[in-house]
DNA sequence: CTGAAAGCGCTTACAG
DNA sequence: CTGAAAGCGCTTACAG
């Protein structure tokens, strides 16, 4: 365990300085004060009560508190239970609240006990993670990935599953396929944008801007989605919904709009648990593991720090797979083809 | 804050003395080491580290972690939500992993810095609780009740609305009413089947025990709940389904075997979040609000340790209701009766 | 087994 | 604005 001791003896300055600038005293240099916080994350200095040696591992939400959904609690589940094989414990941050606005993110971290951080984000929190990154202290994001020269990411590849799914549908002979996506553009929606593209390209379909929708990643966003969907000129046959509730949403919809799934549409939905297995019918669903991102999280950054300072922790990419359930199966035969050149054609 | 000086002169011992506690040194008296621990909990002690002033609350699993429930899930939301209220952090600690076995729960605590515990629990979990009551440590618990002349308990009374829910059955012509109920009885799931026994009393209805279930609380769960009643003799024609999870998988397999809810058999379940709104038929449910209950847990720990030892805190009780959805109904005509002396009637 | 005292990590008036 | 030094909370050999 690094003492202000070291911190001081690294940084070239006196211990009266480091506990100036641990505790955000307003008489340091700008310049002396930037020196000692870089020499507190190179040493991986924590404050020390005397031989008491817990410390913990936060996870701070990069915007606004949302612990209830299924994939974040999913995550915390999986944190929980790789703090089993570790000697830290997890506790959940806010910053928002109580960061002071003149503290760094560094100094915020140090006055709580926390020796690294677990940073659930998505676009909106991006800054916060550059922030959290530029001062160096220990950090791995979670929910969104993005580049970054020094940030390691924990997520699910969703690219080439993604590229499947529509690929089943195109196989089953759907044309109109509509894509919908979370209202944020986080790193793992822009795969599933990209995979989306490429798979109606390589089979020379354009892309069709009025198939894609943006919505908010709840279960009433999907039953409203149906509706718009379904209320069109040109209704698609098949649709792609790359968030759990909307998917859920959706396919419960349908039985009040006396529709029949995969009869009446076909659905790919997206899964980070199990709940394609508690819909009616079953889910056809690319999914991913959400409780093993954040065992992977809080795994990797407990070895990293265990590692020491300036140890450099990879991104650690798992896979998503697709499941092929029952929301999925043939257009209907009565289904509307538009031509190239724009001519509408009942088939069957 | 108290220092160690104030726990020793309260102890009437040394400073060593106390120090010697906290840390678990073995040389020291029984008798001593419990009067130190007394005084510690009386002054509300934890180990300070100069100015910091960061304190926490932990979240503590009595028994086997599941934090992934939906209902943990909405629990750790509420808490979270309730933390911005106060200058308190939630840890989530596990003490099956590092309590170590000589070292009482208030010396675990204090190594970790924490204030006051969440204990969340079952029947299980009561001897843990207890002890924790009997050495004074701060603490409330979450999602079981029982008597004990200091714990303070946050749980939502079920046994009304409860009663209303069957008798809401009754009303509706039913007479063969199942109940389907935790496998661990804590002291909500015996709030609901009082409930049960009491309606179906008052309406001169002996309870059938071949019509009393307890299931895991898990979705597989209801639907072979729902296999199994279905196959019986005199199958039910309503059912009290006491766990969220359960009553969802029920009302889905219904489904796959071809049954029609509220049709072919009435359902009232159990929501403690919104669950009821995401099935088809939407399901009539006694709720609680999961989510709630954290935040008054949260709220109401921080309180107590504000207003400092020694004062009692009181059971925080709130309200649970019953929703009538579209999952109950009249009973199928062609319902098999039986009279009191055994004779079974075909109705209808 | 317990306390007085030395010592460690950290903070904070005080001097420059 | 910075460091030397006094001081605070806590721990730990040392003496009895």
């Amino acid at each position: 365990m690094p003492t202000i001791r070291q911190v001081a003896e690294c940084a070239g300055v006196s211990i009266a300085t480091v506990s100036r600038v641990i505790n955000n005293s307003s008489a340091v240099t700008d310049e002396i004060r930037e020196k000692v916080l870089d020499a507190v994350n190179r040493c991986g200095y924590v404050p020390n009560v005397g031989r008491r040696t817990t410390s913990f591992l936060a996870l701070v939400y990069a915007g606004p508190f949302s612990l209830g959904s299924p994939y974040d609690s999913a995550l915390v589940e999986g944190m929980v239970q790789a703090m089993d094989g570790t000697d830290l414990d997890l506790v959940i941050l806010n910053p928002m609240r109580d960061k002071r606005p003149d503290e760094t993110y560094t100094q915020f971290f140090l006055r709580k006990g926390v020796r690294g951080v677990i940073l659930r984000s998505t676009v909106e929190g991006r800054p916060m993670c550059r922030q959290i990154a530029d001062e160096k202290f220990p950090a791995i994001v979670l929910g969104d990935h993005f580049e970054h020269p020094t940030l390691p990411f924990v997520y699910a590849d969703s690219t080439d599953p993604s590229r499947q799914a529509v690929e089943h549908l195109l196989t089953l002979g759907h044309r109109r396929i509509a894509f919908a996506s979370n209202e944020f553009e986080d790193g793992d929606h822009v795969d599933r944008f990209t995979a989306y593209s490429k798979a109606l390209e390589d089979h020379d379909i354009e892309v069709d801007r009025s198939l894609v929708y943006h919505v908010p990643a709840r279960k009433p966003s999907g039953a409203q989605l149906l509706r718009t969907m379904m209320s069109s000129t040109h209704p698609p046959t098949a649709v792609f919904v790359t968030d759990p509730p909307v998917a859920v949403g959706l396919i419960n919809e349908s039985r009040n709009m006396d529709m029949e799934i995969p009869h009446d549409l076909s659905v790919v939905g997206f899964d980070d648990r199990d709940a394609r297995n508690y819909v009616y019918p079953l889910m056809t669903a690319v999914c991913q593991d959400a409780r093993q991102l954040g065992y992977d999280a809080f795994a990797g950054l407990a070895r990293s720090i265990d590692a020491g300072a300036g140890s450099k922790t990879g991104d650690c990419v798992s896979t998503c797979w697709l499941e092929i359930n029952n929301s999925t199966g043939q257009p209907p035969v009565e289904s509307l083809r538009i031509l190239p050149d724009g001519t509408r054609l009942m088939v069957g």
